[in-house]
DNA sequence: ATTGAAATATGTTCGTA
DNA sequence: TACGAACATATTTCAAT
């Protein structure tokens, strides 16, 4: 594992251990190793440079939103005016807590985010009143998600 | 915790275990129980009941793409000829192992993608090879995000 | 970088309340 | 639901190669 041009190498059993466990993060590092056919102790060595190299930024339980009653997803395309500071946009989007992405982007949107709410009329409340209150945005351009048909993290 | 209206009703304690292992899925369920008070047996079992339930989908080991050379992201919404299935479309979309998230939207487009790339070269080979050459694709429309400021599930 | 073994911590089950 | 105790697995460390 070396670093170039702020890009870590990994080899092949490094992207082993790193896919089982993007997979399932709960997959315990003796079955890895039995996989690999190293012991266990090698694969914890490993993990341990590849979190001290940055590459690991943690683990999540991931649970069905729409169980809990979040059935609306959404991206919107937000307008800032020019003359405001985009961080300070962001900065109250975070305290958002349906806010669930934020990306500066090329193209006609200054920030665009994607949004989980409960159902159309939350979604409405979110953007008339928490979104619209944020001091610079002047139109937002809202897409609903009918259907997620594909979540995934890269296959590294 | 209560089926009511294809909604998973959960107590606060639920929701405590939840939320710690939806910032990190390997914190201890020992750990968790001295957070609230009670033991690791009823916080296992409490665990097992929301997976019988269907609420945990299992859990990920999150890690930065960009130290493996995957600096650019790009929203995607594609334009399909009507006459063309959706799912036919979708079914190749996962065939890319670049695209990590689609949707089937509201407004102009049919389908709205998330891909991630090594690079702007890298980006273009996949929109002008692998989704130009899916068939109904009439054209898409791309924007790249230049910075993504917020990356998190909802707050239960 | 990898091993095997030891020490520690955690997950899991179960009878009982 | 929750508890506590017993048991089974997993993680973590380390000296040696």
């Amino acid at each position: 594992m070396k670093l170039v041009n702020e890009t870590v190498v990994i080899d092949g059993i490094d992207k082993t251990i790193l896919n089982f466990l993007m997979d399932d993060a709960k997959k315990s590092i003796l079955e890895i190793a039995r996989n690999i056919g190293i012991t266990g102790a090698a694969v914890h060595q490993r993990l341990r440079k590849l979190e001290k190299a940055g590459l690991i930024e943690g683990s999540k339980l991931m649970i069905n939103p729409r169980l809990l009653g979040y059935k609306t997803m959404a991206f919107v395309g937000v307008y800032l005016d020019k003359a405001v500071s985009n961080p300070q946009a962001v900065k109250q989007l975070r305290q958002i807590p349906e806010v669930i992405e934020c990306h500066y982007t090329t193209g006609n949107w200054s920030i665009f985010i994607k949004i989980l709410c409960r159902d159309n009329e939350h979604l409405m409340n979110v953007l008339n009143k928490d979104i619209q209150a944020i001091e610079g945005v002047s139109r937002t351009e809202t897409f609903i998600s009918l259907n997620q048909q594909i979540n995934r993290q890269i296959k590294i």
